[in-house]
DNA sequence: TTCGTTTCTCTAACGCCGTTAGGCTACCAG
DNA sequence: CTGGTAGCCTAACGGCGTTAGAGAAACGAA
C-alpha cells in the first residue's frame, strides 16, 4: 500500500520534467480544488459532490479518490485554500494594531463575502496547514510590534476572527438558503419585514417597533458597528 | 391535498381527548423533534438520518414526511427548538443594558454548550419561529428600557449574538471533528501545540513563541475577554 | 349503527450519494 | 526489454432522501 500524499508530491514533482504526453495531461490537487470551487461558486456547497466534481474534471468519481482520500479532506483542503487565498500583502502594515486589527477584520470579511459558502466551509473545521500558519504568524507579527502583551495579541486576534467569521454567517445565512432559489436579498428581507410587521402589537411591542431595524439594509452598519466596539473596547482593556 | 401542517395541529388538539387507543399512541411532532435531540447528542449531527430518526421511533422512514416536509424543515425545527429551550427567565433583569447583555450572552453560550453541534444546527438558519421571536421580545425590552436608542439595541443585541455563536462554533470544532473520534479535547490541543512547537523558529518566530497562549487551555478566558470588549466598546459609543 | 373522512403508518421503489476493489494502460527507471 | 508506479477506468455495495400509493384505525355525521 503506497502513501498517497507521497506518491502525489513526487508526481508534481516530476511532471514538470515531462515535455509531451499522448493523452490529456492528468488532473493535478490544483485541478482538483479548483473544480470544486466553480462548483461551489455555481450551486453552493451542499450540491458538491464527488460525482459531479468528476464530471466537471472530465474523469470518473472513483478516481478523485487517488487524488484525495475522504469527501472530508476536499472540503478540509477547500477551507484551508480559501484561507490562504486571503490576500493579506495588499495590506499596508500600520505601527497602530488598532489600525492593523481593523483593516485584517474587513479584508476577511471582504474575502470570505467573495466567495459563495465560504462562511460554512470554514466551519467547524480547524486547520492549521501551511498557509494557514503563514497568515497567523503574519498577523500575530503586526500585534506583537505595536506592543501589546503576548496574551491580548492571541486573544484579541481569535475574537476578532471569531466575530467577523459568526458575522459573516449570519449575514450570508439567508441568502444561501433563500436567495439560491432565484428570489433577490432584498426581497427576502423585505418578506422578513412584513412578517414581523403583522404580529400583534399587543404581544410583540418592542419587535415591531424595531422591524424596519432589525431587517435594516445595512450589514455594513452592523458590522462596523460590532467591529468598532471590539476595537474599542480592546484599547480601554489594554491601555487599563 | 391536504396541509399537513394543519392537519397536524388539529391532531395534536383532539389526541387529548382520546381516552383509549387499541395500538400504540401515534407519533407527534414533539417525539420526532424529541429523538432527534437523542441521535444528535450521541453520534452528531451529520449521522442524523431519516431512516435512523425513523428506526429511534419505531417506525420507517417514509412515515416521517407526514410529520415534516424535508430533512430540512427538521433541522429548521432543531434549531427553533435549540433556540427557544434556551431559559431566559432565570436571568434576573437588570436595570443596566450592560448587565442584561453580559448575562444574556453568557446563558447563550452555555446553552449552547450543552447541546452537541448545536452551534452548528444554528449555522445558516434564520428562523423566526414563535419561540424565537418570544425571546427577541424579551431581550429587546430589556435593552430599550435602559435608555439605549434603538439602533444601539438591535446592532447591540445583533453582533453579541454573533459574536457568541462564532465563538461556539470554533470552541466546538476541533472537539467534533478529532474528539467525536474518542480523543479527549485536552490532547488535541497538546498535539496541535506540539506541532506548532515542531515549526522552525526562523520562519514562525511568532507563531513558535505564542504557541501555549494559542492552544492555551482556556476558552473562558477568550471568551471574558472578547465579550469584555464588545460591551465596553458599545458602552463607549453610547455615551458618546 | 353505518359510512365516508381523516390520521397515521406501511411497503416498494427511484435515483443519487460516498466509497472500495480490482483491472487496464501509459509512462519511467534500470 | 522489463518491472513498477501513476492515473485512470468499470463495476458494484450499502446507505441516503424522497415519492407513490395502499391500508388500517379512529373519528364525525347521518
Amino acid at each position: 500500500m503506497t502513501d498517497p500524499s507521497d506518491a502525489r508530491s513526487r508526481t508534481l514533482a516530476r511532471r514538470r520534467l515531462r515535455t509531451k504526453r499522448t493523452q490529456r495531461a492528468p488532473i493535478t490537487l490544483d485541478d482538483v480544488v479548483e473544480a470544486a470551487f466553480r462548483l461551489v461558486d455555481k450551486d453552493g456547497i451542499e450540491k458538491l459532490t464527488m460525482r459531479k466534481l468528476a464530471d466537471e474534471l472530465g474523469i470518473q468519481a472513483a478516481s478523485l479518490y487517488w487524488h484525495v482520500k475522504d469527501k472530508d479532506e476536499l472540503v478540509d483542503l477547500l477551507a484551508e485554500v480559501l484561507f490562504a487565498d486571503m490576500d493579506l500583502s495588499k495590506i499596508e502594515e500600520s505601527p497602530s494594531w488598532r489600525d492593523n486589527l481593523w483593516r485584517f477584520a474587513h479584508a476577511f470579511r471582504a474575502h470570505l463575502a467573495g466567495r459563495r459558502d465560504s462562511a460554512q466551509i470554514l466551519a467547524n473545521r480547524f486547520v492549521l496547514g501551511p498557509h494557514v500558519l503563514a497568515h497567523l504568524e503574519r498577523l500575530l507579527g503586526w500585534l506583537r510590534q505595536s506592543g501589546l502583551d503576548d496574551q491580548s495579541v492571541v486573544y484579541a486576534l481569535y475574537d476578532t476572527m471569531v466575530f467577523v467569521h459568526g458575522f459573516v454567517l449570519w449575514e450570508t445565512a439567508p441568502m444561501s438558503a433563500q436567495v439560491a432559489r432565484g428570489e433577490p436579498v432584498q426581497a427576502y428581507l423585505e418578506a422578513v419585514r412584513a412578517e414581523i410587521e403583522e404580529l400583534s402589537d399587543q404581544d410583540f411591542p418592542h419587535t415591531v417597533a424595531l422591524a424596519g431595524l432589525l431587517t435594516g439594509p445595512s450589514n455594513d452598519d452592523r458590522f462596523e458597528f460590532g467591529l468598532d466596539c471590539l476595537l474599542t473596547g480592546m484599547a480601554a482593556r489594554i491601555r487599563h
